[in-house]
RNA sequence: GGGCACGUAGCUCAGCGGGAGAGCACUACCUUGACAUGGUAGGGGUCACAGGUUCGAUCCCUGUCGUGCCCA
C-alpha cells in the first residue's frame, strides 16, 4: 500500500537499511561472477571532510553509471574510501589543540601527535562516508579504503623504492615553495598566484670605483625590483646583452648598499629592456628566475630568510662571507626581522642614503599557499623530488593514442599542455601526518632507500664496513642488537606529498602490490569521475603511476564534469556565505531530488549554477510520480505473469509501449554518452508529458469502465509502463524508485538488481566491437550475449497507433485551448461535430468517445457533412472539427481567428514557396530537405483552403 | 602575455547548418474520483554586436565588446 503523501526522509532512511543489508552493492556477488566488471574508483574525499556541492555532483554522477551498468548485468565495483589529506587534517588536529587549549603538537612530539590524529580520524571519519551513504551512493562499502591503511601504505612504501632504485625518485637542493606558516615545502600546483597591488622600488646601486653620489647617474646603476628585502641576497646585477645602456658595464662590480657585498654585473637574457630600468638584481637564493639566472653565471646563492620568513644574519656564514668591517653590526639590528616589516625598514634606510631613485605602484602576481593562504617563500632546501618529465611521457601518449580518452574532449588540451611541460614534483612534506619517507640516513649524511627498517640497516652497515668506517666485527654486533646502532642511521622525518598516495589509488585499492583476484579483475577501471579542479594533482598523476607500475592506464574514460557554482555564478566559499549544503537540501527536498537537479543540470563543459528552485521543481516531480503509482494501485494495476507488452491489441496501450521504448533507448544511449542532463530530461518528459499527462489519463475510461479484456490488458500496461518508468529512473532517483518498487508488487529481488529495460537480441557487430573497445581484451571470453544484450526496438514500435493517439491528442488540445481562447467556462459542456471524417476518422472516433469528452469539456460527439451555422472550426490533422457554439461566440471575434490561421498558413507558404523557388536551393540541398519543403507547402496550402471554406461558412450563417 | 569556455525568454539553462526549447517565475481560469508539491490555457526571445562562408547561419569562420576559469 502506497502512502498518501511522499517523504522521502522516512524513503531514505529506510532503503539505506535495504540495500545495506542485502549485500545489492556488493562487487563479485556469485552470480555475477561471468559478467563483465565495471569499475570506478571513488576520488577520495578528505577523511576530515564533510559532503560539499562538489561530492554530490561527483557522486550522483558516478553512482548513476554504477547503477546503470549494475542493472545491465554487470559486476560493478564501485571502490570508497578516503583520503588522509595530510595538511589539511593535520591543520585540522593542531586548530583543535590550540581551541582546546591543549599542549601543541611540537611539545607533544610526534609519536604522541599522530596517536592523536589518528584518534580524531576514528572519530569523524566516518561522517563523510556517512553523508554519501544519505545521498544514495551504491559503492561496495565492505571495501572501504584509506590512503594510510596497512595495504595502501605498503604500496607508497613500493612505489617510493622502486622508483629511487630505477632514478625517478631523488632528493635535491633547490628552491621550492616554501609555507612560512605551516614551515613546510609544498608542489606547485599547492601554489596560488594571485593578483596584489604593491610596489616596485627602483634602487641604486653604487659601481665599484666611483664615488656615490645621487645627482651623478654614472656613479650607480638602478635596480628595478618588488621585493627590496631581498637585496641582502643578492649576488649579481644583470642586465641585457643587447641593452647598449649597459654594455660597458658587464663584467665590472657594483656595492651592495647597506650590506658592502661586491657583486658582479652579467649580462642574460633573462633581463628585460623594456621593463623597469632595464637592470635586475640577481637573488638566486629567493627568486626562481634568479636562481636559473645564478646558475648560469656561477653567482652564490644566499639564503636571508630563515624558516618563518624572518631575516637570518647572525651567524649566516654564506651572508657574512667577505663582507667589510661593520658588516656585523647591520646584521645584529637587522636579524629575526619578519620580512614584511624588514621590506620597509630596508627601504626608509636606502632612502636615509639616497639609494632610491623612485616607488612606483605596481600589480603584480604573488604566490600564495593554498591552504596557509601566506605568502610564498622560495627557498633553498633539501628536497624529494620525482621525476614526472619522465613518467609523463607515457601518461601523455596513452591519452594522444586514445586508449584514455576524456569527456569533454577538450580537456585533453589541458593535460597534455600540462604534462609537456611539466617540471620535477616534489614530494617531501615537513609534517607528520602522512607516510614517513622510507629513506635512512648513515652519519656522514648518505641515504639508504629501502622498504623496512631492517633493510635500510642491512645496506647501511654493509655500506660502512666496506667504506671501513666501521670493521666488520662492529657491523655484525650492530645488526644483531638494537641498542648499538641507537643513532647509527637516522630515518627521515619528513612525509609524502598527499597526491604520492592517492596517484596510486586504482589500484592500491586492489590490493597492490599483492597479485589479488581483485587486482586482476577490476584494473583497468572503466571511467573516473572527477571535476577539472584536479586534472593535475591527482588525473595526471595516476596516470603516469598507473602506466608505470601497471603497465596499463588506470582508466579507459575521465568524465570531467562542472564545477557547482551560486545562483549568480560565483564559487562557493565558506568565506562568501554562499555555501548550499547539500544536506540541507537532502533534508528539504530529498536525495532524490537534489540528485535529479544535479544530474539534470550537468550539461558537459558548463559549469552549475545551482538555484533551489530547481531542486523544488524535481522534488515535485517525485511527487507527481508517487501519486502516479499511487493511481495505479487504485485502479489495481498489476502486470500479470507471462505479460507480453508486444502483443498488447489496445491502441493506447501499443502506443504507450511504443513511447516506453522510444524513452529507453533515449535515456541508455544519453548515459552511455555521458549525457547525464540529456538522460534525466528525456525520463522526466516521459513521466511527466507522457505517462501522466496523457496514457493514464486517456486510459481513465477503460480503468473506470465496466471488467473485460480491454479493462484487463490496460491494467496490466498501466502497471507494465509504471515499472518501466522506475527502471530508467532508478539510477537518477534510487530511493523513490526502489520504495515504489518494492510497495507495488511482489518483486523477486531489489530494483537496484532489476534488469534494465532492454530486450536480449544480441548485439549488433559494432555494438559487439565498442564494448570490446570500452572494455578491453581480456574479457573476450565472456560471451557478450550473456553480459550485454540489446533491445530491438522495433519490438514496439508501432507508428499506427502513434498516428491515432497523435490525433488524439491534437483534437483536444486545440479543443481546450480554443475553449480557454473564448472564455468558456470549464463547468460548460459543448457538443463536437466531425466535419465530413474521413473513413480512419470515422474508424477512430468511436474509440474515444469517452476520453474526448471528458478531457475536452464535451456532451456530445457526432458526425455531420458541413459544419453547424455558428461553430468554431478547428483544423485537426487536415479535417475540420466544429464546436457548435451559437449565440455563445462572437462572430467578429470567430472571423479574426481564423483569419489570424489562414495568415500563418499563408506565411508558411509564402517562405516554402520562395525557397523552392530558388533554383539553388533546389540544386544544392539535400534531397530530403527539398522534398520537406515541398510536403509543407501542400499542407500549408490545403490548410488555407479548409480555412478558408471556414470563414466562409461563418460569414453565410451571419 | 598564453590557453580554454561562455554571452539564447524575467531567472537558471538545453539545443543547433534547414520553421526558437525546458524548468522556475509570470497571467487567467479550474478544489474534475492519483496529484493544488496539482490541472488547463497563455504571454514573453533581432539566439551579445559586426563582417564572412553557404541556396540557407542562433549554429561554421574572423573580428569587436562583455563574463568566467586555468597557466605564466
Amino acid at each position: 500500500m502506497i502512502e498518501k503523501n511522499y517523504q522521502p526522509a522516512d524513503i531514505e532512511s529506510r532503503m539505506s537499511v535495504v540495500w545495506e543489508d542485502s549485500l545489492a552493492f556488493k562487487a563479485g556477488r556469485p552470480d555475477r561472477r561471468d559478467a563483465v566488471p565495471f569499475t570506478i574508483v571513488i576520488p577520495p574525499p578528505n577523511v576530515t571532510g564533510s559532503l560539499h556541492m562538489g561530492h554530490a555532483l561527483n557522486n550522483t554522477l558516478q553512482d548513476i553509471l554504477c547503477r546503470f551498468e549494475r542493472m545491465r548485468g554487470r559486476d560493478v565495483l564501485w571502490q570508497p574510501g578516503t583520503d588522509h589529506a595530510g595538511i589539511a587534517t593535520q591543520m585540522v588536529v593542531e586548530r583543535q589543540l590550540m581551541e582546546r587549549q591543549q599542549p601543541g603538537r611540537r611539545e607533544m612530539g610526534r609519536e604522541k601527535f599522530l596517536e592523536r590524529v589518528w584518534q580524531w580520524k576514528a572519530e569523524s571519519g566516518d561522517t563523510i562516508i556517512n553523508q554519501l551513504k544519505r545521498l544514495g551512493a551504491s559503492c561496495d562499502w565492505s571495501r572501504e579504503r584509506f590512503t594510510m591503511d596497512e595495504g595502501l601504505s605498503k604500496a607508497v612504501v613500493k612505489v617510493f623504492v622502486e622508483l629511487h632504485r630505477d632514478g625517478l625518485i631523488y632528493k635535491d637542493k633547490r628552491l621550492v615553495n616554501w609555507d612560512t606558516k605551516l614551515l613546510t615545502a609544498i608542489s606547485d600546483l599547492e601554489v596560488q598566484q594571485t593578483e596584489v597591488k604593491g610596489h616596485l622600488w627602483y634602487l641604486r646601486y653604487p659601481i665599484e670605483g666611483k664615488t656615490f653620489s645621487p645627482d651623478d647617474p654614472a656613479s650607480f646603476i638602478v635596480v628595478a625590483t618588488t621585493r627590496p628585502e631581498t637585496m641582502l641576497g643578492d649576488t649579481g646585477v644583470a642586465v641585457h646583452p643587447d641593452d647598449e645602456r649597459y654594455q660597458k658595464l658587464v663584467g665590472k662590480h657594483i656595492i651592495l648598499p647597506l650590506v658592502g657585498r661586491k657583486v658582479q654585473i652579467v649580462a642574460d637574457d633573462y633581463s628585460d629592456p623594456e621593463k623597469g630600468s632595464g637592470a635586475v638584481k640577481v637573488t638566486p637564493a629567493h627568486d626562481f628566475n634568479d636562481f636559473e639566472v645564478g646558475k648560469r653565471h656561477g653567482l652564490r646563492q644566499i639564503s636571508v630568510l630563515d624558516k618563518e620568513g624572518c631575516l637570518d644574519l647572525l651567524d649566516n656564514e654564506d651572508y657574512l662571507r667577505d663582507l667589510p668591517e661593520g658588516a656585523a653590526q647591520f646584521a645584529e639590528e637587522f636579524h629575526k626581522v619578519d620580512r614584511f616589516a624588514a621590506r620597509k625598514r630596508i627601504v626608509e634606510r636606502l632612502e636615509a642614503f639616497g639609494f632610491v631613485e623612485r616607488i612606483e605602484p605596481h600589480t603584480h602576481t604573488v604566490p600564495h599557499g593554498d591552504r596557509s593562504g601566506t605568502v610564498i617563500e622560495p627557498y633553498l632546501t633539501d628536497q624529494w623530488y620525482v621525476d614526472a618529465k619522465t613518467l609523463a611521457k607515457p601518461a601523455t601518449a596513452a591519452v594522444r593514442s586514445g586508449e584514455t580518452s576524456f569527456v569533454p574532449k577538450n580537456w585533453e588540451k589541458t593535460y597534455f599542455e600540462w604534462m609537456e611541460n611539466i617540471q620535477p614534483w616534489c614530494i617531501s612534506r615537513q609534517l607528520w601526518w602522512g607516510h614517513q619517507i622510507p629513506a635512512w640516513y648513515g652519519p656522514d649524511g648518505k641515504v639508504f632507500v629501502a622498504e623496512t627498517e631492517e633493510e635500510a640497516v642491512s645496506h647501511a652497515l654493509g655500506y660502512y664496513v666496506e667504506q671501513e668506517v666501521i670493521t666488520a666485527e662492529q657491523g655484525r654486533e650492530m645488526a644483531l642488537d638494537r641498542n648499538k646502532r641507537e643513532g647509527f642511521i637516522t630515518r627521515d622525518e619528513d612525509v609524502l606529498d598527499t597526491w604520492f598516495s592517492s596517484a596510486l589509488w586504482p589500484f592500491s585499492t586492489l590490493g597492490w602490490p599483492d597479485a589479488t583476484p581483485e587486482v586482476q579483475r577490476y584494473y583497468p577501471t572503466n571511467v573516473l569521475v572527477t571535476g577539472f579542479d584536479i586534472i593535475f594533482f591527482w588525473v595526471a598523476r595516476m596516470m603516469m603511476m598507473g602506466l608505470h607500475f601497471m603497465k596499463e592506464v588506470p582508466f579507459s574514460t575521465i568524465y570531467i564534469h562542472a564545477l557547482v557554482r551560486d545562483e549568480k555564478g560565483a564559487k562557493m566559499s565558506k568565506s562568501k556565505g554562499n555555501v548550499i549544503d547539500p544536506l540541507h537540501l537532502i533534508d528539504e527536498y530529498g536525495a532524490d531530488a537534489l540528485r535529479f537537479t544535479l544530474a539534470a543540470m550537468a550539461a558537459q563543459g558548463r559549469d552549475i549554477k545551482l538555484a533551489t528552485s530547481r531542486v523544488e521543481g524535481y522534488r515535485n516531480f517525485a511527487t507527481k510520480l508517487w501519486n502516479a503509482c499511487r493511481f495505479a494501485e487504485m485502479n489495481h494495476c498489476a502486470v500479470p505473469d507471462g505479460f507480453e507488452p508486444a502483443k498488447a491489441k489496445q491502441t493506447l496501450n501499443r502506443w504507450i509501449a511504443h513511447e516506453s521504448a522510444h524513452t529507453t533507448r533515449e535515456v541508455t544511449e544519453a548515459i552511455e554518452a555521458y549525457r547525464f542532463n540529456d538522460a534525466a530530461g528525456a525520463i522526466y518528459r516521459f513521466v511527466w508529458n507522457v505517462y501522466c499527462d496523457w496514457y493514464v489519463e486517456l486510459a481513465k475510461p477503460v480503468l473506470l469502465g465496466p471488467d473485460g479484456p480491454a479493462k484487463a490488458e490496460t491494467r496490466a500496461m498501466v502497471a507494465w509502463a509504471r515499472d518501466e518508468i522506475l527502471k530508467l529512473l532508478h539510477p537518477f532517483m534510487p530511493f523513490i524508485t526502489e520504495e515504489l518498487w518494492e510497495v507495488t508488487a511482489k518483486r523477486e529481488e531489489l530494483l537496484a538488481l532489476a534488469q534494465w529495460p532492454l530486450k536480449p537480441s544480441g548485439p549488433t557487430p559494432e555494438q559487439l566491437a565498442m564494448l570490446a573497445a570500452a572494455t578491453g581484451p581480456t574479457e573476450s571470453l565472456v560471451s557478450p550475449m550473456l553480459v550485454m544484450p540489446i533491445f530491438d526496438h522495433a519490438d514496439f514500435t508501432d507508428p499506427k497507433a502513434e498516428a491515432e493517439i497523435g490525433w488524439v491528442i491534437d483534437l483536444i488540445t486545440q479543443i481546450r485551448s480554443v475553449r480557454a481562447e473564448m472564455n468558456i467556462a470549464p463547468a460548460t459542456l459543448t457538443a463536437l461535430v466531425l466535419v465530413g471524417a474521413s473513413a480512419e476518422t470515422k474508424e477512430r472516433a468511436p474509440r474515444w468517445i469517452d476520453v474526448i469528452k471528458r478531457m475536452a469539456r464535451l456532451s456530445d460527439i457526432s458526425f455531420g457533412d458541413r459544419a453547424p451555422d455558428g461553430a468554431v472550426q478547428l483544423l485537426v490533422r487536415g479535417e475540420v472539427a466544429a464546436l457548435p457554439l451559437k449565440g455563445v461566440i462572437d462572430v467578429a471575434a470567430e472571423s479574426a481567428r481564423l483569419d489570424k490561421e489562414v495568415a500563418k498558413a499563408d506565411a508558411d507558404i509564402k517562405r516554402a514557396e520562395s525557397k523552392l523557388a530558388n533554383e539553388k536551393f533546389v540544386a544544392n540541398a539535400a534531397e530530403e530537405v527539398v522534398e520537406e519543403e515541398r510536403e509543407k507547402r501542400e499542407a500549408a496550402l490545403a490548410r488555407k483552403a479548409k480555412l478558408l471554406e471556414a470563414l466562409e461558412r461563418l460569414k453565410q450563417a451571419s
